[in-house]
DNA sequence: CGTTTGACGGATA
DNA sequence: ATATCCGCCAAAC
């Protein structure tokens, strides 16, 4: 991926922020068993993903299978019990990216 | 219209 | 390992 960090405007082609509506439907073609990131839902613009979550009435949403790219979450021991049930890898305080991460192609 | 917000990400120190 | 710093941009204000 990446880049021509100093093109400016040209460098747009890869990174794609996703409307409300897209992170949506991504986060819920996540399978059980595996995760995404803030970034992945929203490519260039991670916080929107963010924001749609932080609004997210509590049904419908499979908001635990969303981690930082790092592994990390936000909504401590509740999320991680869920992340758990799922046999989602984790070691320590971090989700193993390279097992549970599902790649971004699957989910466009 | 202009401004702020966001459960971010990566780069750098 | 922690801590800033800065860019990103669709929505909400």
């Amino acid at each position: 991926m990446l880049l021509y960090p100093s093109a400016g405007a040209a460098t747009k082609i890869i990174f794609v922020a996703a409307s409300r509506e897209i992170i949506c439907d991504r986060l819920r073609r996540v399978p059980e068993g595996f995760v995404t990131t803030y970034g992945d839902l929203s490519p260039g613009a991670p916080r929107q993903a963010g924001r749609v979550l932080a609004h997210a009435t509590d049904d419908e949403l499979p908001w635990w299978r969303v981690v930082h790219s790092d592994g990390t979450w936000v909504k401590g021991a509740r999320q991680r019990r869920l992340l758990e049930a799922e046999g989602i890898p984790i070691r320590g305080e971090r989700v193993v990216m390279r097992e549970a991460r599902i790649d971004p192609e699957a989910i466009l």
